[in-house]
DNA sequence: TGGGTGATGTCGCTTGATGACATCACCCTA
DNA sequence: TAGGGTGATGTCATCAAGCGACATCACCCA
């Protein structure tokens, strides 16, 4: 293995700090370069200079060292969500989940980017993230429930508001147009909107 | 190996007919009695009479065993919505699709029911249900695209339906009122566009 | 200076998943 | 009617995922 040169600041582990960090950024780098299938959980741990048995102990699985953000995404929309003014309509405390969010991954698109087609090239990788995104649904309903929203309505609130937030990131990746995250969700809002009000 | 006494219909392989059938009903049964995650595929396949290669001669996962009908169900939506009037908007032909899933599910209550807790109560089951209904919402999509429904909404319109549909087939089976699926299926639709029209 | 703590390594096991090859009932044809 | 072809299955071997149990060692603190 190669020694890595570190500069202690608060050593957390026997050896070079930020086992996790390092766990996370191997994997990320080997799923690019071979693809997912292709690597498995003894070529990341070697490359940051661990072991498969310690890998397991700080990610349930293969696929969950791609989704740590998503819980503090997740929390930022529901306080955003919870925030809201109490005047707001659901959907408009929905809104503000999405501008918390478009606030939060906005920075850096060429991150995302790389990140998006990693998991979009998966099947594996794609269904957690659903799994991800149901979780969100779940949380914004129960977030407007505490605002008093009732239950039907509460429920089609927040998967409308998935629905944005996934269609709106998606555009928001793959289209190289120069418009912001937030410009984009507002944008998508209004669509499904208009969309869903011509129903049968 | 148990010797089966069975009368030849149509011997589909070197000895019971129907393998696939079996390890279908043998995989429901033990996720049943025992849970999905203490059930292993050598269970499974002992239970039917075969061996566990062979069930991944059939089956792609432990899991892919509960969704085979889905296939089926998202070609009949899409046939569906295909099929709908010339005339009609893309949520009046995405309310056909819904029409089509009701009328194709909304006969064996209990079944679904029994299905539905079985899959709830283990994550890995409930993100591949989340993956058929991906699956769902893209062929949906593409339907309507077929057409002639432009891109923005030829997406939205196909996730809203996807969002109908769950949340409609999730209240057909918890609640136990006498509703039958069409109906609540249409009645989610109209709250879904109620909750959107008051927007931010 | 000695023990406590926590992250990691080591070992071994079960299960999921797959490739390669053998086997056998059924069917079709010469 | 014998023979081969076909397809589903069995058998064997192997790799990778995931986890339990225990050992180890650096750091911290009394």
């Amino acid at each position: 293995m190669s020694h890595h040169v570190i500069t202690y600041t608060k050593p957390m582990g026997r050896w070079e700090p930020d086992g996790v960090g390092r766990l996370r950024k191997a994997a990320m780098e080997l799923y690019v370069e071979r693809g997912f299938e292709q690597t498995t959980v003894a070529d990341i741990a070697e490359r940051a200079g661990l072991t498969a048995r310690t890998f397991f102990r700080h990610f349930a699985d293969k696929r969950e060292v791609l989704f740590n953000g998503a819980a503090a995404l997740e929390a930022a929309m529901v306080a955003a969500l919870v925030d809201a003014p109490a005047a707001a309509t659901p959907m408009e405390a929905v809104g503000a989940a999405l501008d918390a969010a478009a606030e939060m991954l906005g920075g850096n698109r060429d991150y995302s980017r790389q990140r998006n087609s990693v998991i979009t090239s998966h099947a594996e990788l794609r269904e957690r993230e659903l799994i991800k995104m149901a979780s969100l649904a779940k949380a914004l309903g129960g977030g407007l429930r505490q605002r008093g929203v009732a239950d039907p309505v509460a429920g089609f609130a927040a998967e409308a508001g998935v629905v944005v937030f996934r269609l709106g990131f998606e555009r928001w990746v793959t289209e190289a147009d120069d418009q912001t995250l937030g410009e984009i969700m507002r944008e998508s809002l209004q669509q499904l909107r208009a969309v869903t009000a011509v129903a049968g």
